[in-house]
DNA sequence: TTATGAATTGTAAGCACTTACAAGTATTTT
DNA sequence: AAAATACTTGTAAGTGCTTACAATTCATAA
């Protein structure tokens, strides 16, 4: 079952069956009709490869993610697959880990199968040296790239970032508002919006004139487990802090297990406040104060970014959403 | 950049290309190292389409589920997408949601790629209703349909199963030893493996010579507040229950919720059970005794069959695994 | 050395589509 | 009614690869 069956039945030439598949004006409404009538009685669909083939290209779009199962993630890869669909555009996912030798490799695959652009999902994407990047780059040098809360400057790369250092800045005054002097961050990762964040909390505290102590800035495992541990270490080791504040729910989480466990109440002793309004956040006791890192609003941004891209309309490589600082049970304010 | 440049580099036809290209035998040491390194030198890559049309197929897989942001579902795309890849097969992922309509329109999409086989994943895409099946029959006349944790009966319908009835089988009987008479059982949807899961539970009390009572059943949406309100809107219409099984960890959190809320200590008051054994089950305080579905292996053992099918060995239509149960703290046991 | 068969390589015909260009038809203008 | 123009349609040449079959080369046995 091929163009030439229905060109035979309809009884025209397989150029006129590709203008219908195409959309091209150059037909009659009438000989359109008919086509499509043929095609539908046939069920015809017509060869991808063969359309790869002559078009060069074939709507769809590469996805890069480190880890889809992350959840942060697997919302990303939802919302930009539903919203490239709704555009008309088929992705094909790549889950490099955090491997630079996979998102080299991984790269190549995609550009193999001739993807109409590049998007990459999240900050880790972005290495934190240069050269780490160089692949980025030269990516963008054949197809647009999209960055997904990564940031990265360069011709042909677009990056839709949340806010996320005003956000942690606004948070933090918050807590210093509601009389906080002791305020612990935990972070997961040095990625560039993971910076972002924390520069946004260092800021709050110069702001208000306290000191940025190193010790009171941790990194910490993504893991609700490693960061009750940790805090229960700190703990015992005598540090004093009367908040937590952290790159991602997960490790908020452990925090609030950390005050059940030495038995601080929340919020009156201890307040905690998330990253990415997660559904983590409704699972404790209290429930968790969390920043909503937009993670919707952050891919359909990107999505029509790139639809801006391929029809040529002067789209900015930069746009930024604020974030949201939603209230629950952790926080006094 | 094509296969003739790098012919003519090499100075053999692109016939002998060609099958470097495909690993044929028919090629001396000496050509192929020629070729290869020719290749290597131009950074040729065949293009995909030219490929698939003559070939017929390339190597890719659709994998379709509901939602990819469910953690659960997320997890089975992780491990999909790296297996494939590991045996040289891309994805090609649409989540569909729970329409019929868009599991009939992706199917087609899925088709029309020309993919290999297609994966189904989750139990949520196997209908109750037959002729809501009708579709994956249809498929499997064309190509291998393999289901994740779901099952339906069909030539080259192949399906990997947990064996969640003999988990909740085992599941309740634990309770029941350890003291529990009044189970209540939670369930998210009426999929294949909510039913199995279901049974195991109404096989524990019969065999215990316990009631099964209707109204110890109850469905809940996914969702740890509307589990917490379902179960305080129970216990306030005065139901005893002294137990919480659920169909998935979401349920069960919502659940330790509910304990907290009318302070009921856990376990002694309350056991819980979830399912999953997903990255919640350590956040709450105490931590879930949950049932792990296994997902990993029961992905690796779908990919394992797919590759089996591919090269005609005689496998299995249905593979079952063995849950565990993961004791934590909101059980007696 | 020559015949024989095996191993290697090349030629050319697909695969199913797109599209530039030519050709044909309908419509408008003079 | 003829000429000019616009609209439709068809012809045929790509697009880059695979592979059956033919041709060539090579190694082996007679």
């Amino acid at each position: 079952m091929n163009i030439y069956d229905v060109s035979r039945k309809a009884g025209v030439s397989i150029a006129t069956v590709s203008r219908v598949l195409n959309g091209s004006p150059n037909v009659s409404d009438r000989t359109r009709n008919l086509v499509l009538e043929v095609m539908d009685e046939l069920g015809y669909t017509p060869n991808v490869f063969a359309r790869g083939l002559g078009l060069g290209t074939i709507q769809t779009i590469g996805i890069m993610c480190s880890d889809s199962s992350d959840p942060y993630l697997a919302h990303a890869i939802y919302y930009l697959e539903q919203g490239l669909r709704g555009h008309g555009y088929d992705s094909i996912l790549c889950c490099t880990g955090n491997s630079l030798e996979n998102k080299q490799k991984y790269f190549n695959l995609l550009r193999s199968k001739k993807v109409d652009a590049l998007i990459l999902a999240g900050s880790k994407f972005i290495g934190m040296k240069p050269q780490d990047n160089d692949y980025i780059i030269e990516a963008a040098g054949e197809l647009p790239v999209m960055l997904v809360n990564g940031f990265l400057e360069g011709r042909n790369i677009y990056c839709t970032l949340c806010d996320d250092r005003s956000a942690t800045h606004e948070a933090a005054g918050r807590l210093i508002s509601s009389g906080c002097r002791n305020i612990l961050y935990l972070y997961t990762s040095q990625s560039y919006s993971g910076l972002g964040k924390l520069h946004g909390y260092q800021d709050a505290l110069s702001g208000c004139g306290l000191p940025v102590r190193e010790d009171y800035i941790r990194q910490c495992p993504k893991d609700v487990l490693a960061a009750r541990d940790l805090l229960m270490k700190l703990h015992d080791s005598g540090l004093c802090f009367d908040a937590v504040m952290t790159s991602d729910d997960t490790l908020a989480v452990g925090a609030v297990k950390y005050a059940h466990a030495t038995k601080r109440s929340i919020p009156d002793e201890l307040s905690i406040i998330g990253y990415n309004n997660s559904s983590y956040a409704v699972c404790t006791d209290p429930e968790l104060t969390s920043i909503d890192s937009k993670i919707e609003a952050l891919c359909t941004t990107t999505i029509n970014t790139l639809m801006g891209v391929f029809n040529g309309s002067n789209v900015p490589s930069r746009t930024t959403i604020a974030a949201d600082l939603i209230k629950r049970a952790t926080t006094k304010f």
